[in-house]
DNA sequence: ATAGGGTTAG
């Protein structure tokens, strides 16, 4: 009963069938610890373990490899070096399963020296000894190491050729090694061509991307996932849902993982009802949902702008992490509602909710939409002591604006000078496009000085300068800045609004009277009055 | 032992 319900991932359930138990044998405990391993919780995997080693319960050769796959993953060297006593005490050195179980974990830990050591050591290897050692190297980033030993492997299969081509590929970004490894490959799996499809995709070759993708023999949902999420990525986000549908109507059942890309596309689209559909969707067909595809939607929501769902998406989450949080402290910001987002950070303080840098920089962008400057500044204050992150420039900037936008010139100037991170640079910025607003002009000209000290005076800076000279009447000053600028060669990026009308871009230019001509203009308002003309009818 | 996932101000 535990090993079902533990295999199916119900950590809850099968921890209170477990407590109801009687009969603590190994291959109990084994479920429980292989099953908080699927669920990606290895502390409370290896907590299990010490626990039954508490009852006296032995370990045996199932044991040893999942509580060391355990340490491998939250890198509890300690811990692995315990069991690798334990199981030496007990003799299970010797066995094959055991042995790669400790190569796997020692080059997790970065110790790549210490599972090479084993490696060498025992005659016996099988292709998984040869293939923990590849793949460890590559995890450590020993490239040279991998090759060699995949060079003198007396059998390779399709692990091995799989992991050196997605290395190649995806790692060191070197797809044309990547490719030449695949196209040598005896049997190419499924597996190799996805990695040359993500491959092609990181650097950016969305043609050869798509080339594979139409090539490949068989598809499977990883395939598809990686399509969608490239277009997302690419700003196609209609792409990327003409995709999805592809895939729906070509009976591949999506999972997980390519349901939070094409919620991320009606996020980027705005495409709330297609966004609907998705949630409902995933609801009727039973796809395993987790916090991360509820933290997706409640982006998606936040971003189309429909608080509730997002409020309710949010509220039914039996799971969250950070990121579950910032989401939606971020959505309430930009939607305006400071105050709300300023409630969820003190629910997240309440319940001890561990918080990121980014945690701080939503609830002070919060605080800078709403106006909520005392309490920013606040917040801002305890930052280090009550919540233990580090400001960081993005911080310091939120501030800067916050006590801008509230008339503090003077603070925000301070904070500048005396904050501790480097490139302050955006900041004397920001805090110029303050002075602007407040009309400042001392403290306009201080922070254009500091610019040109740190050589970050581009012409945007200027410009702003000029504007607000010129909004003081100091005309003189306006001219003296434009001829500065014409000096330097310095060419304020022309505005321009480009608009298609019956498939010819036309493109407006601000400033730019030469290309002007009267009859283009009076041409494409024709144009465009028939096209609306049209369209009534 | 190999492939795909969520947040980022102005």
């Amino acid at each position: 009963m535990i090993a079902v319900t533990s295999n199916a991932s119900n950590m809850d359930y099968a921890e209170l069938i477990f407590a109801q138990t009687n009969q603590y044998n190994t291959f109990i405990w084994n479920s429980m610890i292989r099953g908080y391993i699927e669920s990606s919780k290895p502390p409370r995997a290896f907590l299990f373990y010490t626990q039954m080693q508490r009852k006296n319960v032995c370990g045996d050769n199932h044991t040893y490899p999942i509580v060391l796959k355990a340490c491998g993953l939250m890198l509890g060297l300690e811990e692995g070096r315990e069991i690798h006593a334990e199981v030496v005490k007990r003799g299970f050195d010797l066995n094959l399963f055991v042995r790669n179980g400790l190569i796997s974990m020692y080059c997790r830990c970065g110790k790549t020296l210490w599972a090479r050591r084993l490696f060498d050591e025992f005659e016996e290897r099988d292709l998984v000894s040869w293939n923990s050692m590849i793949c460890g190297y590559i995890g450590c980033g020993e490239m040279v190491e991998a090759e060699k030993l995949f060079n003198e492997m007396p059998e390779r299969d399709s692990f091995s050729w799989a992991m050196m081509v997605d290395a190649y590929g995806k790692r060191l970004g070197d797809v044309a090694r990547a490719r030449e490894l695949f196209n040598n490959m005896p049997i190419r799996d499924l597996v190799s061509w996805n990695s040359m499809i993500a491959g092609y995709a990181n650097i950016g070759e969305m043609v050869r991307a798509c080339e594979l993708f139409k090539e490949m023999p068989v598809k499977n949902v990883i395939s598809w996932s990686i399509m969608i999420d490239v277009y997302v990525r690419h700003g196609n986000s209609k792409e990327a849902l003409y995709l999805f549908r592809e895939m729906l109507s070509q009976g591949i059942k999506p999972d997980k993982v390519s349901v939070v890309a094409a919620i991320q596309a009606c996020a980027e689209l705005g495409a709330l009802d297609q966004g609907r559909w998705i949630k409902i969707y995933v609801q009727k067909n039973k796809i395993a949902s987790d916090f991360v595809v509820q933290t997706a939607l409640v982006d998606m929501f936040m971003k189309c702008g429909s608080l509730n769902e997002a409020r309710r998406t949010f509220n039914n989450m039996l799971e969250r992490s950070v990121i579950s949080w910032n989401v939606m402290i971020v959505g309430l910001g930009i939607n305006g509602y400071g105050e709300e987002a300023l409630a969820i950070f003190a629910q997240m303080e309440r319940q001890g909710v561990f918080m990121d840098d980014l945690t701080l920089l939503s609830v002070l962008s919060a605080c800078n939409h709403a106006g909520l400057v005392t309490e920013g500044l606040h917040i801002f204050k305890r930052m280090t002591d009550a919540y233990g992150v580090e400001p960081k420039v993005e911080h310091y900037s939120c501030l800067v604006d916050l006590l801008g936008r509230a008339g503090r010139l003077g603070e925000a100037k301070n904070i500048i000078e005396t904050m501790p991170v480097k490139s302050s640079s955006p900041l004397w910025g920001s805090l110029l496009a303050a002075c602007r607003t407040q009309r400042n002009l001392t403290l306009a000209e201080f922070s254009v000085q500091k610019l040109v000290e740190l050589q970050a005076d581009d012409c945007g800076v200027y410009v702003l300068m000029s504007n607000i000279y010129a909004e003081e009447g100091r005309w003189e000053d306006v001219l003296r800045i434009r001829k500065l600028m014409t000096d330097r060669g310095m060419k304020k990026e022309t505005g321009s609004s480009v608009i298609e009308v019956d498939g010819c871009v036309h493109e407006f230019v601000n400033g730019d009277k030469s290309h002007f001509l009267m009859e283009e203009i009076h041409l494409v308002i024709w144009s465009l009055s028939k096209m609306m003309f049209s369209a009534e009818l």
